[in-house]
DNA sequence: GGTTGCATGTAAATGGTTACATGATTGT
DNA sequence: ACAATCATGTAACCATTTACATGCAACC
C-alpha cells in the first residue's frame, strides 16, 4: 500500500489539499500507523491526477497560498475499492530502540536510562495526544475510532512494559558489566 | 541506523554469515522489530568489508554450498559504539492492516472479520514463536531477553484489544451500512 | 528580528525490495 | 518428482527521505 493509495483513501472521506493531508499524517489521527513526508505526497497527488484518479481545482485565499484542492474521482473509487479488496500484508516495524536494547551491552550505560525514559515519555504522549484527538473529533467513523482505541492500547502497554522493567534490566546491565571487569583484572 | 549498522551489531556477538543474519532477522529473536531481505545483507556485508569494518574468511563444507564468514574488526567495533551513542529515532511503524480499519467503510464486509482473525492469530503465533525462542536461548543476554518480553507484551497487548473490539466494530459497520441503505432507499 | 505556520513543489540521494541466476542435498 | 533448505550474489526497479527553493503573514 503506497503513498498513492492512502491518499487516495484519505481522499475518499473528502477534497484535501496535500498540506492538509500531511497535516493528518503528522499530528492527526494517522499518526501512529502511518507516515510521509511532503516529498512523497505532492508527487503521489500529482500522479493521481495523471491517472484521472482525482482532479483538482485552485483555492485562491487572501493572505493565504494559493490551495490546491483535490478531489477524488468515480474512477479513483473503483481504483480503492479494489485495493481494499486484497488483504493487508504484515505490518513493516523498524525500531531502532529495539536494536539498540537487543545489543545493549553496546550502549553507553548512562544513555539505557535516559533512552528508556525517553521512550517512556513518548508513549505517554502519544496516548495523551490520541485521547485529545479522540474528543475532538467525535463522532469519527467506527474504523477511525477501533484504530485510534489500538494505538492508545498499544502505546500504554508499550510504557507499562517499560515502567515495569526498566530497573531490572539497568540492574542486569550493571552486574554483567561488574562481571566483566573483574574477569578481565 | 541502516542495514550495515545491525549486521555489525549482529558480528559483534560472534562472526556468521550473510545467510545466518538474514535467519535471524526472518525467525530469530529480531523477527517483530527489524527485517531485511537477502537483496540488502549480502551488499551490506561486502561494504562492510570494503570499509574495514569486517572480514570475510571463506569455509569449504562438504554437501553444503560454501559460507562466506564475517568477522567485526577493532574499527568496526569503533563504528558501533559510535553508532550506538547516538539517540535511537522513532520507531518507523507502516501498518496496512490500520488504514485498512481506519477506512473500513471501504472494506468489503465480509472482508472485515477476515482480516481481523487472521490479525490475531498472527499475533499470537509470534507470542508463541518468541516463547519458543526463549526457551532455546536461556541464558541469553539481559538486552535481548528484554526486548523479547517487549515484543512479547505488546502482541499480547495486540491481540487482546482485537479480540475485545471485533464485534463492537463489525456491529457498528454493520448498522452504519444499514443506514446509509435506508437514507438510500 | 526571528520563528512558526501556511502553502507548493523539485531534484538528488538513499535505501530497500523483487526478480533473476545458479546449484547441490535432503526430505515427502 | 517436487519442494524446501542451504548458500551466494547482481541488477533493475521502486519508494521514500532529505535538501533545496520560494514567499507572505502572524506572533513573540
Amino acid at each position: 500500500m503506497d503513498v498513492k493509495t492512502v491518499c487516495l483513501a484519505v481522499l475518499s472521506r473528502g477534497p484535501a489539499s496535500g498540506y492538509e493531508i500531511r497535516k493528518q499524517f503528522e499530528t492527526g489521527p494517522f499518526r501512529h500507523f502511518y507516515d510521509a513526508g511532503f516529498g512523497s505526497i505532492y508527487p503521489a497527488l500529482g500522479q493521481l491526477c495523471r491517472e484521472d484518479l482525482a482532479t483538482v481545482t485552485l483555492h485562491a485565499q487572501e493572505k493565504r497560498p494559493d490551495k490546491k484542492v483535490y478531489t477524488i474521482t468515480p474512477l479513483g473509487r473503483g481504483r480503492l475499492s479494489a485495493a481494499f479488496s486484497a488483504l493487508p500484508r504484515e505490518d513493516r516495524l523498524r525500531s531502532e530502540l529495539c536494536v539498540m536494547l537487543f545489543f545493549a551491552e553496546l550502549v553507553p550505560p548512562e544513555n539505557a536510562a535516559r533512552i528508556i525514559d525517553g521512550r517512556i515519555a513518548a508513549c505517554e504522549e502519544m496516548v495523551r495526544q490520541l485521547g485529545t484527538c479522540a474528543a475532538a473529533d467525535e463522532p469519527a467513523p467506527p474504523g477511525q475510532r477501533f484504530v485510534r482505541g489500538f494505538g492508545i492500547a498499544l502505546f500504554e502497554a508499550s510504557a507499562r512494559y517499560l515502567r515495569e522493567h526498566r530497573d531490572g534490566l539497568l540492574n542486569e546491565l550493571r552486574d554483567s558489566r561488574a562481571a566483566v571487569t573483574r574477569a578481565a583484572s
